[in-house]
DNA sequence: GAGAAAATATAGTGGTCGCTACAGAAAACT
DNA sequence: AGTTTTCTGTAGCGACCACTATATTTTCTC
């Protein structure tokens, strides 16, 4: 077997592709939850064996760790999407709402978020803190964009997205489908425009 | 060790009650999720031994869908609870938000909806089958209710509601308090109000 | 009280869990 | 090339998983 170059530039060289085995982790991760994917089915599946693994990624929540973060730095990323595209406050909300419409629907196995769901219900407590921490900075970040313009009412309708958003993905993970879920992203973003239109 | 009667006069007589094992049960797979819960530790709590275990309930999986059972028969039915109450079907709909806001807080570790949230991730396919078709028993229910005013738009009312109660018990489990929930159910009760108003 | 029936406890099944000791192979440095 | 360092494969660690075969005790029937 040959050495191969990682596509990452930095860490030490590895016979395989650290980057795509994180990507593989991550689809993992994401179909079926943090316990449910063992370290084997891992290493088999990332054609490396168990010491390779753990000189990698240190642990299983390591590896989940670098999961999360790559999942959250690519297209999971909704709001900061949704930011991007620009437009009013309420705009950059119910967008966000209807990316997440797109892009929570099962598709090969794949369903939901990765950061509302991976951990839920884990007996790790690491992997189940490191999911908290991203939900909470998640949230922290979309309570800080609706601050700009509504201060006082900026907790209780981030909560209100927030909580939008777990259903949502609960609710992709239990089967519903695009259109529906696009149907209530649409009653959710009304609800915030005249929840931000009404007296404070 | 004496034979004790059980309180489910139903059933062999066992050295144990079967409804607080099955109460006990309950309150374990809804504080940390079906799969955390061992059967050593079931057994343990319970105070009975594997055999016993096994003769009393078949498997892990048929003690689970006994306290699925129980738990969707008392006070955590609260779609029916506020059937009980009356009032008008929007009426109806929010008080059983409010009353999820009221439920699914952490209180004795034991946070959220056990039908919504205690099999999420699960890798045993029959718990996850159990938990689902209780699920969908459940939004029928709503989405019935909600059709005797609103036929056309009844579906899509129903998901709504559900992924909100799907959200409020993902986020009453991630720490979210009573308080903060029942804002939540309040703005998605005038959601609800404003969308049945809407013309269809 | 004797025999039959049922529920129990002891002990252990094979399997999987995350993880690691050890040794051999490959690569890097001098 | 020789030495050192780094990585990888083999094998297996102890702990736990859901579950059960066997034997003993208890309970019921007569």
């Amino acid at each position: 077997m040959v050495a191969t170059e990682n596509s990452g530039a930095r860490g030490r060289r590895r016979s395989f592709d650290v980057d795509e085995a994180v990507e593989t982790a991550m689809r993992l991760f994401h179909a079926r939850g943090y316990d449910a994917v063992g370290v084997a089915e891992l290493g088999a599946e990332l054609g490396i064996k168990p010491p390779s693994f753990y000189a990698a990624f240190g642990s299983k929540a390591g590896l989940f760790e670098r999961a999360l973060r790559r999942y959250a730095a690519g297209e999971a990323n909704i709001f900061a999407r949704a930011q991007a595209e620009g437009g009013s406050m309420a705009e950059v909300i119910e967008q966000t709402l209807l990316l997440a419409a797109r892009l929570y629907p099962k598709r090969d196995g794949v369903a939901g978020c990765l950061v509302l769901d991976g951990a839920r219900n884990s007996a790790d407590p690491e992997a189940a803190a490191l999911a908290e921490t991203m939900r909470k900075a998640g949230v922290a970040a979309i309570r800080d964009f609706i601050a700009a313009e509504a201060p006082d009412r900026a907790d209780a309708l981030a909560d209100f997205v927030a909580i939008t958003m777990k259903g949502m993905s609960a609710a992709a993970r239990d089967g519903m489908g695009e259109e529906a879920l696009t149907v209530v992203a649409r009653m959710a973003g009304r609800a915030f425009r005249r929840e931000l239109a009404a007296e404070g």
